[in-house]
DNA sequence: GCCAAATTCGAACGGCCGTAAGACTTCCCC
DNA sequence: GGGGAAGTCTTACGGCCGTTCGAATTTGGC
């Protein structure tokens, strides 16, 4: 049996398949893509393995075979989501503590955790479908994955460093809190949400435009910090 | 048959049971406080009529009886709380209105908006568990919430109305996405997240106090309105 | 071209689910 | 206190679910 059996260990060998969209036509990707792309559109309860399978044009048996069972397929999705993502706002945070000479400000760091989640949300983006994925696994997913979100605070804590070195002044508590209201705001941009937005100003406000609704949220979140 | 079958008709009759707490152990009344109980803690799809029933201590059949169906329940309950909140935010604006000669500032109208949910919050009070299901409501409902939230705004547009007349300097747009933003703090409020929090900090932040919390949120979301 | 391993396939099992039917009981009004 | 309505109870139906099994097929190294 080729799958491995053991989805938590998140350090190992050189993850051969997948982290291209669709590099070959193998059964296992196949079932990987469909299955994110209905669970980020109807919810991990409201998807069967038949629905995926079906997606996929594969067979029944291929979830249970590649990946064990539905629920480490929802692990397993989102663990690789998870880390491409975290990779990216961490590299951006590196990136800027290297311009600002160890302490970026706090627009800064605000703009390394928002930016990766934000671009992959552009209409066109590959990983749009991605990133709804993330924020419904978020709250609907197993408790597997609730329990990693609460534990595993690893990646969080970069950025919470990092405000507590830009804004020494500050109580950690109101630093935490404040990171916590700004990750509410992000997590907030579910597709159905947007649409109310949309009813709400009459049609003229869409989400289309992803690079000045990241600049809507950094200079609320940054204003916010500024208090 | 008793139980009215067009559950979407807001405007009717006193509404006889229910309202507060407890009132008598009557069955209906049993039901729906156990439904939403366990909805709240555990998501829709993953509480069955068998689980409600039994929590209740009622027969299997009460829910299609009194409710109509399991997603008449949810509905029929997502709709009480729902007006409930309501009012009370509504009530606090108007409130706010009278104070300053009918445009109050930004300060106010957030406050109407997020006092009455965040009391709901307190560890004692008697609505907490039903804000836990409202925000659970919102994301993992039935189809025909998602749409009641997608379209219904006429609430929503009260502060926003009051949000434009407060700060005409501000595109319209802009108040939009603020409000936006505003409410993706708030709803980001559920009980998974504060867990994250408290490992965050170590176990120095907590949600116990909730005055202090909705101070906070007061704070970050006036200055990000400010900016 | 052969053989063993890996994969795919069809089919089915056991289980839980929401809902309905029908018998039975309680309540209340006349 | 008789009778009909309202409510409760037992039981079970049909259906979809995740998972598994054994056979069939494909793949890859020699």
């Amino acid at each position: 049996m080729s799958p491995k059996s053991d989805v938590a260990a998140a350090n190992q060998a050189p993850e051969p398949d997948i982290e291209g969209v669709d590099n070959e036509a193998v059964t296992k990707n196949l079932v990987f893509v469909a299955a994110e792309r209905l669970f980020a559109l109807h919810g991990f309860q409201n998807v069967s393995v038949r629905d995926i399978t079906a997606a996929a044009g594969v067979n029944l048996a291929s979830v249970n075979y590649h990946f064990g069972s539905k629920d480490a397929l929802l692990y397993e999705i989102f663990r690789r989501r998870t880390v491409e993502l975290n990779r990216e706002r961490a590299k951006k945070l590196h990136e800027a503590t290297d311009r600002h000479a160890g302490s970026p400000p706090v627009r800064e760091i605000l703009a390394a955790l928002l930016t990766p989640p934000l671009r992959w949300l552009a209409p066109d983006h590959e990983r749009r479908i991605s990133l709804q994925f993330l924020i419904r696994a978020r709250s609907e997913g197993t408790d597997e994955i609730r329990q990693v979100l609460k534990t595993d605070v690893t990646h969080l804590r970069r950025f919470s460093d990092a405000l507590l070195k830009a804004r020494p002044d500050l109580a950690p508590e109101e630093i935490y809190w404040r990171l916590h209201f700004t990750l509410g705001m992000l997590h907030n941009n579910r597709f159905a949400e947007f649409d109310r937005l949309n009813v709400l100003s009459e049609g003229t406000t869409s989400e289309a435009d992803v690079e000045s609704l990241l600049q809507r949220m950094l200079v609320f979140a940054e204003a916010g910090f500024a208090a």
